[in-house]
DNA sequence: CGATTCTTTGAAAACAGTCAATCTGTGTGG
DNA sequence: CCACACAGATTGACTGTTTTCAAAGAATCG
């Protein structure tokens, strides 16, 4: 299971063999089944997790019981609720897995020592955030200015890979809309 | 117009006399009519810039032409397009003033100079950065799952300083609403 | 096969957008 | 100082979209 990992901050951090055994050293590896929790409201989140295998979603529940997802993550992906992480507080977000998953996590000691230790690794996580700022911040401008079919259209070719593995109502939840108007939306769209 | 600045600096990143003076060095002051662009579509962002005094808006246009409203910023925030800022793409957004104002631009190779010699400094921007995704993503979750009335609720709480300085049809368009809707909204809640 | 999950469809109601008109306050030029 | 233009805010009537509720048709899994 590491093997992914070490081949992402290998290809895309550039770390070599001494700063991958670092990294290793405090690395946990993590089975999560189907319809597992890895992180749930009220938690607070305590690790940075990176994606090895599988597919898992974020996401909050509305007053009238809705839930709302806030993003998918897949293979090489990184997800934890940041907010809380960063603060220590409480998260009023969810995380469960989408399909039988592996992952490996860090906790925040010892992430914060690998950054400290290893600044290509820093500068490397730097860029990600910088880059995860500017894709929600597109999210953003999406839902503000496109329809909901735009928005549907949008989603399939940015993420044509999360498309085919999650279902569509969770699409509808991630996109804002009810799943009626998003299968209304498709229908309409075949016929063009 | 530097001293709004450098007490930001003090206070907030915690920076000594030595440090204000190495940021002083690459400052550029510069006031901005109400109305005037900081950046235009098109252009590549190659400062960071820090509001002394004032108001500005970030917008990007659709193709109907609408002006959708990403961000305002005021005294004590940041504003660029970080987007265009990193990656040296040009803009696909607006920056321009909504008042009269008085910012401080700092290029982007004396800014990477900064953050590397001042470490203090480094982790401070990290840390705003981080919070900035943070309050992106509860815009993202509010867009999702809260209707028109709640958004302008919600955006009057958290931004009562904003609300009484910018036009309401602003406000309509950064909540993602019609300005008629978010007028419609606005009579009804007199009446509760 | 039965149960669950997922998707689609229909009809009614709620909601938001558009267009056009009006009202307000502000500020500029004559 | 007044008249006028202009930006901003509101209102009404109409249209179009989205949600909601209810039902039923696929697909998947144990």
């Amino acid at each position: 299971m590491f093997e992914a990992f070490e081949s992402y901050l290998r290809g895309k951090a550039g770390l070599n063999d001494d700063e991958i055994e670092s990294v290793r050293a405090v690395c946990i590896e993590k089975k999560i089944r189907k319809r597992q929790y890895l992180l749930q409201e009220g938690e607070v989140c305590h690790y940075e997790c990176f994606i090895a295998k599988g597919c898992l979603r974020m996401y909050g529940v509305g007053d009238d019981g809705a839930e709302h997802i806030l993003r998918f993550a897949v293979e090489n992906w990184w997800i934890s609720d940041r907010e809380s992480y960063n603060n220590g507080t409480p998260s009023r977000f969810n995380i469960d897995a989408l399909e039988n998953c592996e992952v490996i996590l860090i906790n925040k000691p010892d992430f914060i020592n690998l950054l400290t230790t290893i600044p290509k690794l820093r500068d490397f996580i730097d860029g990600l955030l910088a880059r995860s700022y500017d894709a929600i911040q597109n999210r953003v401008m999406s839902a503000i200015s496109y329809s909901a079919e735009e928005r549907y259209q949008h989603f399939i070719s940015r993420f044509p890979d999360i498309f085919h593995r999650v279902p569509l109502h969770m699409i509808a939840s991630y996109l804002g809309v009810s799943r009626e108007t998003l299968s209304r939306v498709r229908s309409q769209f075949v016929q063009k």
